[in-house]
DNA sequence: GAGATCAGTGTAAGCGCTTACACGGCGTCG
DNA sequence: CGACGCCGTGTAAGCGCTTACACTGATCTC
């Protein structure tokens, strides 16, 4: 009985299959396929055959480890169950497949730990670089990032001042805008339903931003009611309530995000409400749902698609040799449609 | 100068770094990460700690390469921006990551070619197991994934008669089941909008569904009218635009997903239709949009999230050794909320 | 107390691929 | 027309890890 007699059915071709069915050695076989160019017609056409023929596919951790290259790019992002965060990445894949390179996605459930231990992974499995959500995390991650020498991109942030390169927009500032136009009409007291800003910077810059408005128009501090709560259409109900259960509450409440913003819509209307007669609510994002809502939400739009687009080309230069990667910055725009209106004098009277 | 000489700062850590570090051969430090119970405590810390001052990472590709085994579970969906997909995927990687086993992620955009492709390549990857949706795949498909012999699960589907395993609902029962409700109603044209039937086994076999429920209900085949078209709320509206535009036309209109059901529903608004007084609409999937619409719609509810979870645990299981995998089907039920109503006797009157 | 047993560790042979280098054949040029 | 260079291909050395097998003491067994 020889040592390697054929047992199973067909044991899964290798390069050396190939070569041997070809007639010629493996490093030709691998030429084929990587660079097909260096190899003459005539070869080639009978390699490609054998190829087909076995239904080769190279094996990719024994390449990987050759060529110290994986054409994959990771990303961590916080959940695919958020739809800003799954259209972004659907665009940034498919970019990605148009330039020969595969996406290896992890989720961290909002988790720094998680997420420290996601970037190990996706490290191991040697992604060539990495697109990050937001920009807080340990120094010791940065560090492990810094010793790999893996090139990593921060999307949904624009923050030039960071030495990592960012995509995305100014949260900041977009938010501030919005934050202006409901001083601008009128508004005085303000209930704000915020993602967790802790390990969440896109959360907190957005309630910076508000903050900023605010004193820019003198406004008191405590004009403003913060709520934190986690990601969901019930919860950005409950907080609404606990803001509005006030003795002089709100007339607008400002959500950190669209999902946040439609659960605060559905308890206005579950508590007799109007929007935007009684209380003014935005929200952030502008996601598919907003415009469903009824009355249409008012909100930021941001463009996600293009921003997961964008993020795969910078990686995707950068890993070419084509220097370091620019933080670029991607416009916001208002969506001003109908649940923000002027603040209800009358109200503010009464409650006087 | 020697052929080692130090010259990037730190380049990557290897078995052999924690080795010399740890004063024990690599064979032992590979062992204290796999299987540490074979190794004596005052090693294994001493490993350990030299594992974690070195910072060290083990390469995936070598470690692929010499186990043969990955770890690594692949999935392909047709897209992340479908909210079911991305639910259940979240779960499957949540469960899956509980069993130490990494999510594989690619998407087809519905395209057969592309996701045969996409096999492939996580095939090439090492994916240690697939997961894949619904059962339309061509013979050549099958045959590379069965000498390969990658297991494969197929989810959002259920049929025991399929050769794959498969974990989901039946599509065609559960579909059914809402159509005879809907003729309970007294409904007697149906119109139906449906994702594209063509290599779509989940939404031939809804559409299937309510062929049967008329069938049983001696309806002829001409009562339903049947209009196709891809995954989006526009494209809901269209096809529910054009539904109506007949001489005769249905008093309910059945999606075949809820997202084609909402436009639907935003159409028959713009059109000054009540819903449910002057059309019924019903949808299917029961996500969270349909409960945010007004009036909530009358939908399937599928558990995609247990789906995901389950499907983890067969695959581990198989992969653990514990004999094949079986189908599994879950249960769906109706969620008659309040867009489906008793069929307008009048209109039917006036319409003859 | 000699031999068997066993736990803990080391040695070394690959896993399937890429690529630096070597090599032969041919067209070109002085 | 010999030297040179280049092109297409082969040879073989790893890449970083796992694991069968070998080895060494210690612990048992009778």
């Amino acid at each position: 009985m020889t040592a390697k007699a054929p047992q199973a059915p067909r044991p899964v071709p290798t390069l050396e299959d190939v070569a041997r069915l070809a007639g010629v050695s493996t490093a030709t076989v691998s030429r084929c396929l990587n660079t097909p160019d260096r190899v003459v017609k005539s070869t080639r056409d009978r390699v490609m055959s054998a190829v087909e023929q076995l239904g080769y596919a190279p094996n990719f951790g024994a390449r990987a480890l050759a060529a110290k290259r994986t054409n994959t790019i990771g990303a961590i992002i916080p959940t695919m169950e958020n739809a800003i965060f799954a259209r972004g990445l659907q665009a940034f894949q498919e970019e990605l497949g148009l330039h020969g390179m595969t996406l290896l996605v992890a989720s961290s459930s909002y988790s720094e730990d998680v997420e420290r231990e996601q970037i190990r992974t996706l490290c191991a499995r040697g992604a060539d670089a990495l697109l990050l959500i937001g920009h807080h995390r340990s120094q010791g991650t940065l560090d492990f990032l810094e010793a790999r020498s893996v090139p990593v991109l921060v999307a949904w942030v624009y923050d030039p001042g960071k030495p990592q390169p960012s995509i995305g927009f100014d949260n900041r500032a977009a938010m501030r805008e919005m934050a202006e136009l409901v001083i601008a009409k009128g508004h005085r007291r303000i209930g704000v339903i915020s993602a967790p800003c802790y390990s969440n910077d896109r959360a907190s810059e957005r309630v910076q931003g508000i903050r900023e408005a605010m004193a820019a128009h003198a406004l008191p501090a405590d004009a403003m009611a913060l709520h934190e709560t986690p990601y969901s259409i019930e919860n950005g109900a409950a907080a609404f309530r606990q803001v509005m259960d006030s003795p002089d509450p709100p007339t607008a409440v400002m959500c950190g995000n669209d999902v946040l913003a439609v659960g605060a819509l559905r308890a206005a209307r579950q508590m007799g409400l109007s929007v935007p007669g009684d209380v003014s609510i935005t929200g952030f994002d502008d996601i598919e749902l907003a415009q469903l809502v009824d009355p249409p939400l008012t909100t930021v739009h941001v463009p996600h698609r293009d921003m997961g687009r964008m993020a795969a080309r910078l990686l995707v230069q950068q890993l070419n040799g084509d220097g370091p990667m620019a933080s670029t910055r991607l416009d916001t725009y208002l969506c001003d449609r109908e649940t923000l209106g002027i603040a209800p004098r009358q109200r503010r009277h009464i409650a006087r």
